[in-house]
DNA sequence: TTTTTTCGTAATGTCAATAGTTACGGATTG
DNA sequence: CAATCCGTAACTATTGACATTACGAAAAAA
C-alpha cells in the first residue's frame, strides 16, 4: 500500500495557506518549504482548487482556503489529489485465468474486503480536520 | 494509496493451496492461474514460507499451508508480502525545509494520523481468515 | 544414490508511474 | 497597462514493479 507524495504535500500546502493566512503563499514559496518543484505544487494547487478546498489566484491575488479549516478534513484533501477507488488504492493482478475457479473469482472475492479497508481509512481521515492539524502544529511550535 | 499486486497474488496462492489441498500447486501451475511469471510466484512462495504461512517443498514434494486456514488472516498474508510500516504504506515527501515551521513539523504532525489509518486497515484485514475466503469461494462456485 | 522435479535467488531487461524541467498563454490586481 | 503568478502542455529523468534467463540446492521417487 503506497500513496504518492502528493497527499502529504497537499496537506503541507493547506497547512501553510490556512495556518498562516496573512502570508502570500505562492507556488514558489511552497516549493521551497516542501522541497518540491513549483510546477508540481501548481498542479496540486489546481487539484485542490477543483476540489473546492483552495481558492487559487493568479498574479497579485492571494491564494486562500476556500472553506473554514474546521470544514476541511484529511479525507477531503486525500480525495482531491488521489483516487478513492478501491481498485486504484489496492492494485489487483490482471490476466488471472478465467478457466480456473480461483482465477475467475479472485477479484469478486477480494473487492468487498478491500472496500471495507478503504472505508476504514476514510473513517479515520474524515475525523481529522485541517483546524485540528493547525492546532497540533501550533502546539508543536510552542513546545519547542 | 496503492499496493503492489503481490498482495492479491499471495491471497490467490493461499486460496489455491489451502482450498484444493489434494492438488500439487507448483509455481508453474499457479503462474497460469494468476497470469504472472513463475519466478514472481516463487518469490511470493518464499515470502509466505518465511512468514510461516506456507510450507514450500522443492522437487517432488507438495507445497501446503503451514497452519489451518482458520488461523491465517488477510493481515498475515498482507504483512508477509508488504511492509506494514506507516512510512512505507504512506510515502512522505522528503527534503521539506527545516527552517520552515510547517516543513520541520509536517512529518511528526501527519504520522500519528497515518498510523491510525494503518491500524484501521489492520483491524479489517485481521478479521478475515483464509477459511472465510474459501467458504466464500465455494459459495461463488456453487451459485454459478 | 541417482534421477527428476521444483524451489530460491541472483542478474538483467522492460515498462509504467512519478517527479523534474522548460515554456508560455491567460488570469489577477495594483 | 504592467507585473506577477497560476494552469497546463511537452519532454526528460528517475524510480519501482514485473518479466525473463539462468543455475545451484533441496526433496522425494526410483
Amino acid at each position: 500500500m503506497r500513496v504518492s507524495t502528493q497527499f502529504p504535500i497537499a496537506v503541507h500546502i493547506m497547512l501553510m495557506v490556512a495556518g498562516f493566512p496573512e502570508q502570500k503563499m505562492t507556488s514558489e514559496v511552497v516549493s521551497e518549504s516542501t522541497g518540491t518543484n513549483p510546477v508540481i505544487i501548481r498542479n496540486i494547487f489546481s487539484k485542490l482548487n477543483n476540489a473546492g478546498l483552495l481558492n487559487t489566484k493568479s498574479g497579485r491575488g492571494k491564494t486562500a482556503a476556500a472553506r473554514p479549516a474546521e470544514e476541511i478534513t484529511l479525507w477531503d484533501i486525500y480525495t482531491a489529489v488521489e483516487s478513492d477507488e478501491t481498485d486504484e488504492m489496492f492494485k489487483l493482478h490482471q490476466n488471472a485465468s478465467e478457466t480456473c475457479v480461483v482465477g475467475s473469482n479472485i477479484h469478486a472475492l477480494l473487492i468487498p474486503h478491500l472496500d471495507e479497508a478503504v472505508e476504514a481509512v476514510k473513517a479515520v481521515f474524515s475525523k481529522v480536520t485541517l483546524a485540528d492539524l493547525i492546532d497540533e502544529l501550533y502546539e508543536m511550535i510552542r513546545s519547542e
